[in-house]
DNA sequence: CATGAATGAGAGTTCATTCAT
DNA sequence: GATGAATGAACTCTCATTCAT
């Protein structure tokens, strides 16, 4: 595949990601696809042979993505306690934009397959998120900004009621008001 | 509708009821239930119109058999801390059937409309819950057991956990452990 | 499936002949079995879920039949000479037919597939007739009408011929003189 | 078409033929050629048209690669008998290398389409197969190896034998016992 | 009430063939 | 000459829904 396919191909994980943003994953068909791409029906397989595989390079430029916004904030001379917030104002604003997230197509795509926890990488980013937060509550510990015992049991907490606000944001829906509520009760439950 | 019509409707509903647990919402076909209830295409046709209708009953069956299970057990002499453990004792419970609940087609099922608040019933139950709790906390604030200064707030934080608990079951899966581990943190920090 | 489906079936399996009879095997598509019978596209599905399986009902429905000719005029009492001299006949009007015959597409759909020789119908049906025109030839010596060396081997290139034919009668063309010819020389080269 | 065309096309012919050999004819695509001559799409069509085309001067290779293999051999001095021995045992290796000839390719090819008898090259081949045969019985009866009163009856019936040795091969399937036993039994039948 | 045969739309997928580069 | 991206027709198969019986 040259060069310029490969522009191609991003070029249709930018459209089938729409599609997902707007439909889910479970209902979205090849032909959405190949219509949000005006390409022809048989120009799709060149670069993909199955939804799944459109999905998943979809997550792929995603998280690409999702890494070079967080990173470079964080690299700067903050406090624990102001990356957390900040960290916490990230989540905020992508659970507002429900609409426009992926959520919904995550979530149905991860229904579909018992998938082994190892290769889970919804699993890993969990797990993942936990331990960042557990830092930085011990090191707002540290820095006398936060009082909490319990540094693990309270990032697991943290990312729990994130799940339940993200899965609420598609199922009751939430507002804006909604998430400053929780997070701010959350910041309190460490808070010095 | 005759009596025995009903009685059939009510086969057709549990039946209906072990598809949705195995397969979610979205991927269930009309013919998956016809298969499993053992009846005629047609047959299916004389109840329901359509698979959300189906669904739809097997919901309200499902709403009215959870009231009869759990209002008379609060109906005994307990405290409030007693009654709230026990609540969080049926949530843990139904967490970790995981794949004999509906938690999957529920959530497919809502995924798929815009659903005005005013008829969203998951909403509904949501906001009942979170008021149930934040009775038990004022109780369990006025019985000694519990020193919570925002009852209203660690309600609703008590079920965004377990709404992340909830999702994070049909994704990345939970252990016993796990919902253990979120509950007791949970009435740690409303605990006296 | 009821009793009238298993007309329609049948109805499929006859159409489906001409079908297989017009155009061999691997050239015909579900799609031209649906316009020979005239039916829906999904309509053939309820009745079979593949090409061979059709194709193996019409090869069955065909060996049926064939008994069915066949089997009375060997009851009678003729010679053994006669019975070869019959089933011989038997084999050039088949061969003539050609163009209505399934020859072409009983080809192509056995070289399809590696079959174990088990399986194997053709080799079974090749197998059989060796022995039955062994008898035959065995009959014929005993009666004073053959004088044959080499019963079996003679059967066998018998069979051998008759295969040639029909391989021919698809490829390269016969006419009713080449096959008479045939057959006498057959016929000489075991006469007493 | 320069020098350089003239190879690349053999090139393509002879993979082609690989193909052929491997899957016979009417499942044969243009891409199976392309993939395996490695070559582009685009580029095949500059040397052929059609897969007919293809196929057809695999088989003008063929037969002129035959011609150089079995001329040279009928040559020597040998008597009539020991060419026809010769010829018997040329075609006995064809017939056993099954898997890797194109005769289900050349069976498949053949089948398709109403070829008319003069241009039907495979009715050349068996006619002009029967009258070298016939010489060599001739010949053989002349030079006192072979005592036959119809050489050309005899002739016709090796070669339909060897037809039904051919496609018996690619369908039931054959051992080398099986064709030693049928050319053993057609020597011995014109045999002095 | 109940059946299940029948329909046709629509999904996934493959392939011969073309054409701008 | 040569490439390979692109097209669209054609194929297999499934499903919601209807309707004569």
């Amino acid at each position: 595949m040259g060069e310029k396919s490969i522009q191609k191909k991003n070029y249709i994980i930018v459209k089938a990601r729409e599609v997902f943003q707007e439909k889910g994953y479970l209902t979205v068909t090849m032909k959405d696809i190949v219509e949000a791409c005006e390409i022809s029906r048989g120009g799709l397989y060149l670069y993909f042979d199955k939804l799944s595989d459109i999905f998943m390079e979809v997550l792929r430029l995603e998280s690409e993505e999702a890494d070079d916004v967080f990173m470079p904030a964080i690299s700067e001379s903050m406090s624990s306690a102001d990356i957390l917030a900040l960290f916490l104002q990230e989540q905020k604003k992508e659970l507002l934009r429900s609409k426009n997230s992926l959520s919904r197509a995550i979530f149905e795509f991860n229904f579909q397959n018992e998938i082994p926890a190892k290769e889970n990488s919804l699993r890993k980013q969990f797990d993942m998120a936990v331990k960042v937060i557990e830092r930085l509550i011990i090191g707002g510990n540290e820095e006398g900004d936060f009082r909490c015992e319990d540094p693990r049991g309270a990032a697991r907490n943290i990312m729990y009621v994130i799940e339940g606000l993200r899965i609420s944001a598609q199922t009751i829906g939430i507002t804006e008001e909604t998430v400053n509520r929780e997070i701010l009760y959350l910041m309190k439950s460490i808070a010095a």
